[in-house]
DNA sequence: GTGAAAGCGCTAACAA
DNA sequence: TTGTTAGCGCTTTCAC
């Protein structure tokens, strides 16, 4: 019951261990008939090689390492709240895993920790994971990269805004997605179109300016500074921001750089005694659920996370399957204008 | 760099590998001396137990496996959604993971699957866990259960509805639960309270009704069956749903079994052109990030899931650390009343 | 094409 | 209190 050994399997099949081995991890230079009586013993004894064994012994640990950064996480804890983003990585992570036969494990890393070097390398020798997925901020770390490389670990990152050549990179074009979605106000005969921006020292957040201003541009419009306001990506300070665009000459339609910031103009429009979209058209990014819940619903960017992760994941499955099977080290994955109630023609 | 082994340590502190394993797992006679030259080495050269090592060894693996079931997770993979009740269950299964020096391996079950048991098998046999974590509805799937008693591994059950004496379970009250949201719109001077429920299938869909009728009955109110309406847990049912209440005498308080069903009755609501909570007091119960972001904000019942997760991985990480030292075996949790802008006073 | 032997890094008996 | 010796189940040489 405790699960048959390869010992098991061989007495069946009455080879070698060696030769199941052979059969079961691919091998060449098996014999037809060999290879029938070792795949009939596998099954009837349900055999699975042992994972602590194959790693001990030195061969590949079929084991994904999610790095995820602690920081972030204990704050969503203590909020009580889940994280989507990393909810919906980590279903493509684990339907590649399945795929492959791969297993996931989900580890904290202390970003900020002095001891981060040691504790990473403590890791990844107790461990020993095949491949590691670098959500973000950890994608960015160089630090975290460096160690990685240091101790010869597969790695790919999802979103990284630097040095996508490092390791395997998957992301999407977050200025051309800016910039679609822009463009699709335009398209609906707005002129005067305002953005709230993230916060600075988000990369995504300039990545997402540029491409709202550079439709802006090519369609002739001025990019008039005093409307784009910056918020943090949270809720409230999107009902912040939409107070401050409503003071001046209004815009008729806002672009927010985050689904969040969007849903707090929507409630900031409503509190203004605005109707949207009919006197306001609002645009978000991301696709978090709640844009679904919103009224109206909002129209927004979805950004595919879960292939995102799916694909990364597939990666590096591959790498360590066949070391050097690699194309290109620089994926990018196409995003979705997602067309809801919350914007319109301008009136 | 490919991190030190025990014969390291044993190497640098002039001491047996066995001095070490006793120190490094707390075992008790080793003198002061030992223990600190073997904790020097250990510090100095970064070392930490292989997992692999560990677990093939025979020993205790410190691999807690959350099992989560694969069509569900399909199901949002396929929606391009996350799972939030899933990302707040790991967030805390994560935490105390850490805490425990443990680690946290995701693995899908295929409930349905005809090869569940050998597949199952074959999972434990390949892993090892110290200690297997069961989500709904693996919770109560008394084939996973069984497999898991002669397996011989120790298992937690997170919302369990049947047998809860198997295993650890940690649950909230759900009929109490329930019962207080409908007091609270009793409290408010609503008299004729409705009810959206879940599907008839789901054990929890029971539990909050009869909390709502209790209320109403402990109230003197009568439970009248056209107040009740059955939906199956979506937005869009919670919208079919108001959508019947309003036809007939209308009703000045909607409770719905879940958040995602009162976002649709808020929407329905709305599009009824009924104002909430002027018109209409609606409450739900889960709190979904969703809840926090429509208009008005939802009054839900918060289930502290993650403390949940945190609870039972506490009681695996106990278990197998020290066997025998559990007290109960049913856990069960307090949830929260949260009061938002969608209930009001009666008018 | 197939197999025997030697570890991987650790823990679990058993000695001393 | 400390150390020695076998394995755990597998992959890796290296023979045949």
């Amino acid at each position: 019951m405790a699960g048959a050994t390869i010992y098991d399997v061989a007495a069946r099949a009455g080879v070698s261990i060696k030769t199941v081995s052979r059969v079961v991890n691919r091998e060449a230079n098996v014999s037809k008939a060999m290879r029938d009586k070792v795949e009939e013993a596998v099954v009837a004894l349900g055999y699975r090689r042992s994972l602590s064994a194959r790693t001990l012994a030195g061969s590949n640990s079929s084991i994904i390492a999610a790095l995820v950064d602690a920081a972030l996480t204990i704050e969503h804890w203590k909020s009580g709240r889940g994280n989507d983003y990393l909810s919906r990585l980590e279903l493509g992570a684990l339907m590649e895993c399945r795929r492959a036969d791969y297993h996931l494990m989900v580890e904290l890393v202390d970003h900020g920790s002095s001891t981060l070097e040691r504790d990473m390398l403590a890791l990844l020798g107790s461990i020993r994971p095949a491949g590691v997925l670098l959500t973000p901020p950890n994608s960015d770390h160089p630090l975290v990269l460096d160690i990685l490389d240091r101790a010869g670990v597969a790695y790919a990152r999802i979103s990284p805004e630097k040095d996508p050549g490092r390791g395997v990179s998957v992301r999407m074009n977050e200025r051309q997605a800016a910039f679609d979605m822009t463009r699709h106000l335009i398209d609906l005969g707005h002129r005067r179109i305002a953005h709230v921006s993230g916060p600075a020292n988000f990369a995504a957040s300039s990545l997402r300016r540029e491409g709202y201003e550079q439709a802006l541009s090519e369609a002739g419009l001025a990019c008039e500074p005093s409307l784009v306001v910056e918020g943090d990506f949270t809720f409230a300070s999107g009902i912040a921001c939409v107070g401050k665009l409503l003071e001046g000459e209004r815009p008729t339609a806002i672009f927010a750089a985050n689904d969040d910031m969007a849903l707090g103009v929507l409630q900031g429009a409503a509190a203004a005694g605005l109707s949207v979209p009919q006197d306001l058209s609002v645009a978000g990014f991301d696709d978090t659920p709640s844009a679904l819940f919103s009224t109206p619903p909002l129209t927004t960017i979805r950004q595919p996370v879960a292939e995102m992760a799916a694909e990364a994941t597939r990666r590096l499955v591959v790498s360590t399957d066949r070391p050097g099977d690699e194309d290109e080290t620089v994926i990018t994955v196409p995003y979705e204008l997602v067309l809801r109630g919350s914007t319109a023609v301008c009136r």
